[in-house]
DNA sequence: AATGAATGAGGATTCATTCAT
DNA sequence: AATGAATGAATCCTCATTCAT
């Protein structure tokens, strides 16, 4: 009478996790994480309620994994990206990266409102501050960057690519994101580099 | 048990509404909208339960009229700035502003938070743009600042200040916030000002 | 600073009380004993909160009042009409009654739903029945009214009545009100008067 | 504290509903759809607070499958009995109905409240009417029924059942509503029969 | 007499979580 | 593994009533 699902194999239980994963990952980039219930979730990966407490041990606990693995692909994103159209210099490895970044959202909404709403939740920048610093860094000692603490400059491009994503998903007018984010980022680029 | 609290003359209805007020913004900056109970608030304003609905029509309304006052706040001591420290030219109009911002919210993290969390909610970024926008216009005009679309730059400063903002909340290592702002802004009006 | 009623002599005191209680016929007409707050009695007698409670010792008795004052419009408006056009014979008197009923009704829609709705409040044919019975055993005695307990055939009538003005009240559809009644109650009669 | 309930085969699904269905349907029929709480129903079905949500939406729709039930039953013990106790002529039709009626809530008081209580909410009436006008149709055509629209005529038999059954509930002095009932309702069929 | 602010006991509803099957 | 019924704490909001002024 009950709707068992097949036995499952070990490939079978991971595919469940993934099902539920992606399940949360639409309900919770839709609603946030206040605005969505475990039967959303349930319902979505057409799993049953306690299902879910089978793979992850509480809403909070579903909700982190769902946020680590959109870090992942992000990153991911931004290797490949810089591994197809490698950068000539160091600091052209900050435009690519920050150029990367915007086109992995672009193509993911989805992923972008996960890791930007509820962003106390999220502390999505800091995983990717410190790559940032690091090519900063790089910049400043081998590119023609000004001086000047890297932290503080990765946080600056991260916030710029944060807020202009975000910008995106709620006013589709003017300029693309895409215009937008490099006529920004090169201006701050521009900064960096001046004198 | 409980001790009536005297009845009112206007002003102590007014009195009473700020108390409610402040103690609202105090444990919503702390706890964020949904994280914050009605009893809470209440408890903080040390008035009772349906008081709260006598003087606010719902746990929303509570909240908006918070962050209307506190955006207001903002604006107040932006202008304050600049009357006591008029900006020499359009450009510099840019850099004080900004710099007003950043010393607001560093005298008052409740302010911050109130106005950063939750921010799907409180759309206090778009009250601010629309003036930061015609100041950028103006110093394109009459300054020195590069061509480019003038929301799309005050945004990136919005967010920048609004970031930082946020970043010293979480984290006080490294350098000032009044630092750091004056650092990064400084460096994007470099690039704004580069040829 | 607050807007006192003038100082108030006795004649002062009845008339707010009038004004209190047609308020409060309107409102709790419109929306029953349950749908109906305090509140919306004092903001329809353009009175305050806590005067409601100067002149009535709760909800409770001031619903008591209103359907108290409404009864006895009826009463009198039937004494009125059976004075205006006296019935030629006893079980005259009963059609005459309830004649005069719909159509005091049918002038008084608010007095209706009043004495209808919240009809486990308001007992109302309780007041009603024991003057129609006393019609229907006079009918008895001295008329061509068949026998049969009184209070019964009271009820039967006041049933009848109650009834049909309430379907006016619902649909304004078919025969008028009148017509119904007429037709109706004087088939009760003829029954009554059948052999 | 609480011991769970056995989990459940569908059985026992249907099961528990009945259970609430019927816990329901006593309180609301003491206690009136504004005086009974969600706590009321629950504690009668031996159930906790929030598994009555899990059956029904809202206390809204819990009353209105109490109520559905309830006119379901009604129907059911009229047709019983019109078809173990056939009439022999259309007109007589309408009085073994009516009888049925009467029994049945004769027997079961309960229901009773339920339909007549809160009549507003229930719209039992409309329910019944429609029937109820095409026996009366029927008489008139087949049978020695007076002429005169059939709705409003079933209108006043419906009317005389439910405010005599109504009567009970409140005084048993006097003769039964049976009796009671037989009388009125063959008053009213002498006067349509008359001539 | 009148006011209206203050109180706090409900009451409906939601939802994360548990657990018997 | 999976199900989904059961739980009950938590929360928003309403409103009759009181009472200091």
């Amino acid at each position: 009478m009950s709707k068992r699902r097949r036995a499952g194999t070990e490939e079978d239980k991971a595919a469940r996790r993934a099902e539920l994963l992606a399940a949360a990952r639409s309900v919770f980039a839709r609603k946030g994480f206040h605005g969505t219930t475990i039967a959303d979730v349930a319902r979505g990966a057409g799993a049953s309620y306690g299902t879910v407490y089978w793979y992850f041990d509480s809403k909070e606990a579903l909700f982190d994994a769902v946020v680590e693995a959109e870090g992942e692909a992000l990153q991911a994103a931004v290797l490949d990206a810089l591994a197809e159209d490698p950068p000539a210099d160091p600091d052209d490895a900050l435009a690519h990266t920050v150029q990367a970044v915007f086109e992995h959202f672009g193509r993911n909404h989805e992923g972008a409102r996960l890791l930007l709403r509820d962003s106390s939740r999220t502390h999505f920048a800091g995983r990717f501050l410190s790559g940032l610093a690091a090519i900063v860094a790089d910049g400043q000692d081998h590119g023609r960057l000004r001086a000047g603490p890297p932290e503080v400059i990765a946080y600056a491009f991260a916030s710029l690519v944060g807020q202009f994503v975000e910008r995106r998903l709620h006013h589709d007018d003017g300029l693309t994101d895409a215009e937008a984010a490099v006529f920004v980022v090169g201006t701050l680029l521009d900064g960096l580099r001046a004198r």
